[in-house]
DNA sequence: CCTCAGGTTGACACCATGTCAAGCAAGGAC
DNA sequence: GTCCTTGCTTGACATGGTGTCAACCTGAGG
């Protein structure tokens, strides 16, 4: 709309973004993507090599327009690391509402394409890392429950608060986000975190209030 | 290979697993699977309209040969619900690990094609109604921990345990077998149990030893 | 005025699913 | 032996997707 105008490229990727997250849609081609930017099919494989590399494109540029990193600091600025986790889950309900849609796609790209499960996983990946973050506060406030190794318990938290996970609950299941944020919370608390320490904790809170 | 033989359906059904559960394998054609089963790809489709539904049959199929149902029935006879769960938890991982491939194929299918994607949903609502029966013993034992709805728990707990999680943990992340049953009956022990009760079991289960 | 980047058009190769029609081979009924 | 049916084969075809190619067009900047 300005100047040099839409970055072909930008419109191109807004208008997948819009199709993908079209209810009840099952899958998009390359035309129907193209048609939608107002833009011939060619002009797409001008600025993506492969379908993969578009929804790879997609992702980052859903991330980007959402702030992923943003919410995390913001999420990390609170008081403890337990407090932390409790408040990321909230956020993490709401971004995935999001992204739920891309995610879709990307992952059922990723069934029959080997380069897009790559790019799944290695997403993954960065979740995982983030988890790992959380753990290792955890860990180094000793809020982590005893039976857990930090690996264990990056891998099991990043598996539990998984998109896959979201999906199932909300849109399999019908569950509301407080609903899914509550359960996550709750099962998050109880599994990994140190009960001996909760225990002090919740005491302490009861007392102040 | 004798007189009446294998039931073409059943080479085929037997061809596709075979297939379908090939290292590395991102995906199976009608025409590879006619061609290992022996068969012309014509005759593929005299037994089964569509590849979802051959795909349909195959988890049938497998489910017949592994004998899931037989399985939950062992389980059952457990001395009490939290015992079901714990020898459910263990079996489910080794029955998993048999469906893992024929699992992946189903979801893939489900990914563009309508009808798989109700496949599957229907298989899940099934495992949802064991975890529900789960759910209902513990809650009748009164071993239900007071903050779960009996239907948010069946819910959570068949999500947790979900064939999905399972690929997460165990294929992604190269857990080893015990490992998963470890974390997830601990998970499952301590978000979905009641923890008095678990207290006093433990305590009762220590002074018999 | 020329060039060139970015886009268009239209054709094509390739591969998948699913359909169709004609033919073939063996076994049972008569 | 003939006929019919059943189960399969062969080969062609429609449709729809991805990805490639070549030729052409057009506007902005040197």
């Amino acid at each position: 709309m300005s100047s040099k105008d839409g970055d072909t490229r930008v419109v191109i990727l807004e208008a997948a973004r819009r199709l993908v997250t079209e209810p009840g849609r099952r899958s998009v081609s390359m035309a129907e993507i193209a048609s939608a930017a107002g833009v011939s099919r060619q002009a797409v494989y001008l600025h993506f090599e492969t379908r993969t590399q578009l929804l790879v494109a997609l992702v980052r540029h859903v991330d980007e327009v959402h702030g992923f990193a943003a919410l995390l600091r913001k999420c990390e600025r609170a008081s403890d690391g337990r407090a932390v986790l409790a408040e990321f889950i909230g956020a993490w309900a709401g971004y995935v509402a999001r992204i739920t849609d891309v995610a879709r796609a990307m992952r059922a790209a990723g069934a029959t394409d080997e380069d897009a499960a790559l790019a799944w996983r290695d997403r993954m990946g960065g979740f995982t890392r983030v988890c790992a973050g959380f753990v290792a506060r955890l860990e180094a406030e000793g809020a982590l429950a005893d039976d857990w190794s930090a690996s264990d318990a990056a891998d099991f938290l990043a598996t539990l608060l998984s998109i896959g996970n979201w999906q199932e609950l909300i849109e399999e299941r019908g569950w509301s986000r407080p609903r899914y944020v509550r359960a996550m919370r709750r099962s998050v608390e109880q599994s990994l975190l140190d009960p001996v320490q909760s225990k002090t904790l919740e005491t302490a809170a009861r007392r102040r209030s």
